[in-house]
DNA sequence: TCTGGGGTCCTAGGACCC
DNA sequence: TCTGGGGTCCTAGGACCC
């Protein structure tokens, strides 16, 4: 059996714990850039102000309604998201940290000693809530997708207490049949219109499709497995996360621009401060990178330009895998210099690592080794791998970007051509002494 | 005027191999 | 006029998730 416990309207929850104020009005937070609605308070959402929704279309609404708006500040809901898996690690055999405010829990075997099941939900509920101040709903099923599905209707109806458990036929079948095809795990905006051409409008009717047909137009295997987990046969064990941290498979940065960019080196500052984050991260999770990506986008909403919007370029690292920053950077300006073209007008920059290992494990020498470019000497060994320990411990210690590469430094532009807008942010309440909150 | 960021998995086409 | 089959790797892009 297993559980899903997801923090409700996350974000909001984060910034009410600090500020009661904000308790019992509409509250949004705003994504990067203050662009989006990213989470939206249960009275914002009775608003009818939609996940996603751009900013400037909700600001008057909300601002009739006594509302709140709020940059979002992931040094904060990373923290708190620290602080509630660390919780529930306390209450099941097994956590799987799904995301910044979901967890899968391994149930099995947990009646025996702990009571029923509802019980043990109720507990870890009331043990989030009294020491995080996090409210969540706990979903219970055989499979992911139906703890997953558990979880929703828990969420949207008010009487189930904030808790479903999905372990009888009749149960299952309850619950599929109340649950919009567009609310099960993996089917998309694209696939939702799909069904409901074919008139299939719930997770009832969808667990009835045949398996060719679900290979078919779902998106082959993938498709399959969903149909096959909505009928109680699982396809996904639970992947237990080591200290409650995920060790990614791929790391990515990318910001959209505070304003537009056509010169060369203002994408080359913002592609090395990216690039500077994303290697950082690799770092922290002690694996070097075999492939590196560069991308930039032009404006999507603009009707005078055609897709592709945005334009990538990948190199698997000659010098084989690496965590050496400026190493990194060298590779990246040559893919930049290649996507670049003079006129274009872009908003937004980003970059990937992929190929994720390591270091030490399974590395091809080059059969030309003494003639590979020598970008930065002696990469990963001696000097080179404790300037990039001594930079980290640096930046811990001072902040993020105390010591930080020369091109990210546009001289007599300040703040950077690239650096967004967040006139909203709250503080780091929980990571950073100077903004420790204060009760008189 | 203003439209996010960071992930996963899968597929398709081309280059190249035997 | 006719022009193999079966692989891998690389790159780019598209679907999905929160």
């Amino acid at each position: 059996m297993f559980g899903l416990v997801d923090g409700n309207n996350f974000y909001v929850s984060c910034e009410r714990v600090f500020q009661p104020r904000l308790d019992g009005c509409p509250v949004v937070v705003l994504s990067n850039n203050d662009g989006n609605v990213v989470s939206r308070s249960a009275e914002a959402k009775q608003l009818g102000i939609a996940m996603g929704a751009p900013y400037f279309e909700v600001r008057a609404l909300l601002r009739r309604h006594q509302g709140h708006a709020l940059s979002s500040n992931y040094a904060l809901y990373g923290d708190m998201s620290r602080r509630v898996m660390a919780r529930l690690a306390d209450q099941a055999p097994a956590v799987e940290v799904y995301s910044i405010d979901e967890a899968f829990l391994d149930l099995h075997g947990l009646t025996t000693y702990c009571g029923s099941l509802d019980e043990r939900a109720r507990t870890i509920r009331r043990d989030v809530l009294a020491c995080t101040g996090i409210p969540t709903c706990v979903g219970m099923g055989p499979t992911k997708t139906l703890a997953k599905a558990a979880n929703r209707l828990a969420k949207k109806y008010p009487e189930l207490q904030g808790l479903l458990r999905l372990d009888t036929e009749s149960r299952r079948e309850r619950a599929l049949r109340a649950l919009p095809v567009a609310d099960v795990w993996g089917i998309g905006r694209q696939y939702a219109q799909l069904l409901a051409a074919h008139s299939i409008g719930t997770a009832w009717e969808l667990a009835g499709v045949s398996e060719a047909w679900a290979r078919k137009h779902l998106g082959g295997v993938v498709g399959w497995r969903l149909i096959q987990e909505l009928r109680g046969q699982p396809c996904q064990g639970l992947l237990p996360s080591e200290d409650g941290t995920l060790a990614r498979r791929s790391i990515r940065c990318s910001r959209s621009f505070g304003q537009r960019l056509t010169a060369f080196e203002d994408l080359w500052g913002a592609v090395t401060t990216y690039l500077s984050r994303a290697a950082e991260k690799l770092r922290a999770q002690g694996d070097q990178a075999h492939v590196l990506t560069v991308f930039l986008s032009q404006d999507r909403y603009d009707p005078r330009l055609p897709p592709p919007h945005t334009r990538s370029t990948t190199l698997t690292l000659p010098g084989g895998p690496t965590s050496h920053t400026l190493q990194l950077l060298a590779y990246a300006r040559r893919l930049l210099e290649r996507l670049y073209e003079p006129g274009r007008v872009y908003v937004k920059a980003g970059v990937v690592l992929d190929g994720l290992e390591p270091p030490g494990r399974g590395q091809q020498l080059s059969l030309f080794a003494p003639a590979a470019p020598a970008l930065v000497p002696a990469p990963e060994a001696g000097r080179a791998q404790q300037l990039m320990r001594t930079l980290d411990r640096l930046n811990r210690q001072f902040g993020r970007g105390a010591v930080r590469p020369a091109a990210t430094n546009i001289p007599g532009r300040q703040p950077a051509p690239w650096q967004g807008n967040a006139q909203y942010r709250s503080p780091a309440y929980t990571t950073r002494l100077e903004d420790l909150l204060l009760v008189r």
